[in-house]
DNA sequence: GCTAGCGTGTTACTTGCGGTAACTTCAGTC
DNA sequence: GACTGAAGTTACCGCAAGTAACACGCTAGC
């Protein structure tokens, strides 16, 4: 049989795509989610349709590149997430390994979450074509697995869940951009005024004096 | 003097301008965020250069069309928190009035959310160029400013009404994205979901029986 | 040993975009 | 009637994604 063959051939090619990887991931990381084919290729030491061969398109490259991330993003968050600890603490321990991880490779975090930037003259696009920001919708489908495994949430449990993973997720994702692009407090702050607000302290808060309430 | 001169120019350059965005909203709602400068400039019935002498480049022309929807929109969301009636009344009409515009025109929605989506073959984005997605920024924002006017939220609120602000304008988003991709309820439903979450449900909710907790 | 395949690599090309330079045309002014 | 300046045009550049067609190297069968 040629089944070692083709394994044989099989590990190759894996090898050389996960070299590929390596490559592009650098050249993202040095130039920004507005990286050409191009570059990529001349990093790789290569050109051009090797990566299309490896890839199918940019958008191939573009999901492989972005899988590895999230998956090691997804990793930690699980982890925080899976600590033994109070609720509260838990909460806090994911924002705080989400925003850590976005506040230490923000190269890689612009490229997941706003592939379409372009540091170059042109704004080519590094999207998918396909889905808006899956990291994202992956994020909330995780955690709204999490959070119907974990919580009694009574009658429609199912939906509850699904729709706070997203929102919490989208939550999450919106204070962090903002934060990493103004800095307007510590990491620390950020997290205990998130998870104020998922603890509800918007609605217990008093109305402001001499204003018309809100 | 040569003001009502200036003015009779600036005012017809002001209607050219007015029917020139009306043209690339038509060919947007049409073929997408993928649109081509050539195409709006064809429906407009001229051709690109005089785009670019209006609006300098397409960062320009995309930032003019999306801030005539952002303003609409922004108006419909500060009158409904500015209803008089209960605070969760507030925040749910709220919410709901941000989520029936995004389901009443997803291809706007799509516009000023993804612009770099491409439903062409190519897949150029339509992106400004500099920040991400500035609508949400803006409304995040807004809805800060409202907060802090509002809200008793002791000392740190000016920091605690902007995290809040960013953090559910993108709960609200994720969410109304999620929803809009896979229809999984009703929209008074995943309204009252978010207020829910808002309100601290998550941390009032009790463990699931015979897991771990969370 | 020689040739048939197949995977890896190349050069050179097409297409389509954003953006611009240089020319033309036409309204109103002295 | 010549002059100015805005609106509009054609024709082009540069650059990116993606592809076709050709060239090398390796192992397999005769």
């Amino acid at each position: 049989m040629d089944t070692t063959q083709r394994t044989e051939q099989q590990r190759s090619a894996d090898r050389r795509r996960r070299e590929l990887l390596e490559a592009a991931d650098r050249v993202v990381l040095r130039d920004g989610p507005g990286a050409s084919m191009n570059a990529i290729a001349a990093e790789a030491g290569i050109t051009k349709p090797i990566l299309y061969r490896h890839f199918g398109d940019k958008g191939g490259l573009y999901a492989a590149l972005a899988k590895r991330h999230t998956d090691a993003l997804l990793e930690s968050l699980r982890a925080a997430l899976d600590a033994p600890a109070e609720r509260r603490e838990r909460v806090e321990a994911t924002l705080d390994t989400y925003l850590a991880a976005i506040e230490a490779r923000p190269q890689v975090y612009r490229f997941l979450m706003h592939p379409a930037e372009g540091g170059s003259q042109n704004d080519q696009g590094f999207d998918t074509g396909r889905h808006s920001i899956p990291v994202l919708r992956r994020m909330g489908e995780e955690l709204a697995v999490f959070i119907e495994e974990r919580l009694d949430l009574g009658p429609g449990s199912h939906q509850l869940a699904r729709v706070w993973g997203h929102g919490i997720v989208g939550m999450m994702h919106a204070a962090g951009d903002w934060w990493l692009g103004e800095r307007p407090c510590t990491r620390a702050e950020l997290v205990r005024s998130l998870a104020d607000l998922l603890w509800g302290r918007l609605a217990a808060a008093g109305d402001r004096v001499g204003g018309p309430g809100f």
